[in-house]
DNA sequence: TTACTTTGTTCAACCGACAAACTAATAAAA
DNA sequence: TTTTATTAGTTTGTCGGTTGAACAAAGTAA
């Protein structure tokens, strides 16, 4: 059965849009929202009249005249509800209570040290309740959950597979939800990542963009038209696995020569390790920071790895320019710490590479949240569902 | 200025529905029609008594009782209107006439013996001439005109680049709706490709899905939720030119180790030169007609390079495979004739090297529109471009 | 013949957007 | 200061579209 058209719709989709008007060009007045949205200015006043009765925005006070009637400016309720989201990383967990725009109230950032799938969903259990307690009261209180994890995800929200975390075939949605008894949502980190960047990010308001989750893997979310695409199952954007090398190292996923076994922060650490660089004094293993540290200090052999690596990287995104035609790669996670040695090498393979008309609009950009682009993709997923579920039964 | 909700939007977008109901389902009862959209009796009555006064849809008679009053079945009123497709090759111009709903009326295939801009415009006007003077008469006559090129094409329709045939920032929108005074909409090949396969071939019915064009080069048409992906200059899809050989052979887009120098005809075509495999008896050079016959003839080292062409070919999927998570990956034009000793070494390096979770619901199949793929695609471009116009206007 | 179904139309009710007329409030000009 | 023009926001009536109920038409089944 099809979406079929009637006046609910209409006042569905004109009630969006004014919302939208406020949330993103507040304060803002009835007249002025009428001017950009070409509704009419009878239209507009009875919407935000309901909007304002639902607590979703209040009048401010009077602005400045332009030559007549002083208008009266209207700003979105930020403070309306609130959203929890919960980034489940390899060894730590990161999670956030954000008013309806996405500030954060509150945050917690806990390392996890036994991996166990209990454990984990004890501490989200905990976590969760922790924000849930500190959030302010307000209209409608917590308006969701959102998780993202590293791993597969089905369009279900099932958790099929997490090699980082030991898990498979696991059901954290149901599970969450039965004990809180709110709507969860769970997602991909990469996925999650790139509706962080375009709602929170350096991706708003651009209609087609990649992030890029450069992590101890490799994991990518496709925006296509102001959405995130899924794909058939849940599954887009594994190019984690996409073939670099056809005759390269055997990954754990079938594959061989996969981006991820060359672009990603294992691959630079494994391959530091390979070259013998010793690890900082007080620390057993080699780190990434500490890399970026013996870089910093002139290191060759550091600085040439961290170019070869970006290289590999410049390959994977030429795959992406020549495929999507993209307006912004947004490249994420943790290494990120790495920009400024990565940033050329990516950048000279990409202008070697790829087809100058697909690069021609393209930005690539790091991201500017500091490694909270998942977390905040978890939240606006919580929010996005809100918005889309509640506001159907006015 | 977004787009805002009034009833007319509510018509159209029911309006739509019903006559793609009718397409899709006919012949088929009003009462039917209702059941199917959940569209009222009431509403589904009047927008059907206006499409069969715009001579959208006509009855065709009754039909079958189901125990009470018998129903009056309606048919889509294919040839209301004609449409034109042309597909400019490298050397041939294939043209079609079709109704509305992709039926051949008339067809012109041509060879191309002077690839010159001027000869080609020349050859087009007459071509397209000749089909519009064999369409019958109809009420809304030539609806417009879609035109396939082999080469890249912006979103305005502009061709910037079409190496194949020479031809570098030429406007044959504008030359050719300036001589018929009609729309005309101008597409990548693959793009076309992908579109003919969606509406009228294998793949009709799937959101999500990808056309492979395996020509000279290659090209690909994604489909994404139904509708063509174009990114955000139009230049989405040029994954002929993502690396497969990072340090491959030099392509002329600037890149090394290009898709499309180790999967294409023209890959085929120079290894089987460099092998010295001697051409038909009667022909100058090696063609792909010629290999299949001698695969089929059992000579090895033929079907040795069938087999490593169709790897390639193989990898370059898995890529698509795991960035896409489509439905169905539809192989389409030059190459399909070689499909027989192709499949195998396609289905094998999918099998191993793809994402077995990406690969569940995946379809790999060849067109079956017999290199009508892109003419068919160019069609559909012309008929759904008058149906989002023309029937706004009501 | 009667009772019940199914199909398709008609008509009043409702809902939302819209345009025009209105009130309100202000700046600039006389 | 008064007048005029301008801008802001509300009110009112109209229009177009969907809907549901009632109805007529045309059938089946017992």
């Amino acid at each position: 059965m099809l979406q079929t058209g009637d006046q609910f719709l209409v006042k569905k989709i004109n009630k969006s849009i004014v919302l939208e008007t406020i949330k993103k060009n507040g304060p803002i007045s009835r007249a002025q929202i009428s001017e950009v949205t070409g509704l009419n200015k009878s239209t507009v006043s009875s919407l935000v009249n309901e909007l304002i009765q639902e607590e979703f925005a209040y009048e401010i006070g009077l602005g400045q005249s332009k030559g007549g009637r002083r208008p009266l400016m209207l700003l979105f309720n930020t403070t309306a509800g609130h959203a929890i989201g919960v980034d489940i990383g390899v060894n730590y967990l990161l999670a956030v209570l954000t008013d309806l725009q996405g500030n954060i109230v509150q945050e917690t950032m806990l390392t996890i040290a036994n991996l166990s799938f209990e454990n984990i969903v004890d501490l989200l259990k905990q976590t969760i309740q922790a924000l849930i307690d500190q959030a302010p009261p307000s209209k409608y209180g917590i308006v969701g959950i959102g998780i993202a994890v590293p791993g597969i995800v089905d369009e279900h929200g099932q958790i099929l597979f997490a090699p980082n975390l030991g898990w498979e075939n696991v059901d954290v949605k149901s599970i969450i939800q039965g004990h809180f008894h709110l709507p969860v949502t769970i997602n991909n980190e990469a996925k999650a990542g790139a509706m962080g960047e375009k709602i929170f990010g350096v991706g708003k308001g651009i209609a087609h963009s990649v992030y890029v989750s450069l992590g101890i893997g490799i994991g990518t979310g496709i925006i296509i038209n102001n959405e995130l695409y899924k794909g058939c199952n849940g599954f887009a954007g594994e190019m984690g696995h996409i073939p670099i090398e056809p005759n390269g190292k055997k990954c754990r996923c079938g594959n061989r020569g996969c981006w991820e076994l060359y672009a990603s922060e294992n691959a630079l650490l494994e391959q530091a390790k390979a070259l013998a660089i010793p690890p900082a004094p007080n620390e057993p293993e080699i780190t990434l920071a500490h890399l970026v540290t013996l870089a910093d200090e002139g290191h060759h052999e550091v600085i040439n790895l961290f170019n070869q690596v970006g290289e590999y990287i410049g390959l994977g995104l030429t795959t992406i320019i020549n495929t999507f035609n993209p307006e912004l790669i947004v490249i994420g996670n943790r290494m990120t710490s790495a920009e400024k040695w990565l940033i050329n090498p990516i950048t000279r393979i990409v202008e070697n590479r790829s087809l100058a008309y697909s690069r021609k609009q393209l930005r690539i950009q790091f991201s500017g949240l500091n490694m909270h682009s998942a977390v905040f993709g978890a939240v606006s997923f919580a929010i996005d569902d809100f918005f889309a579920n509640t506001r159907i039964s006015l």
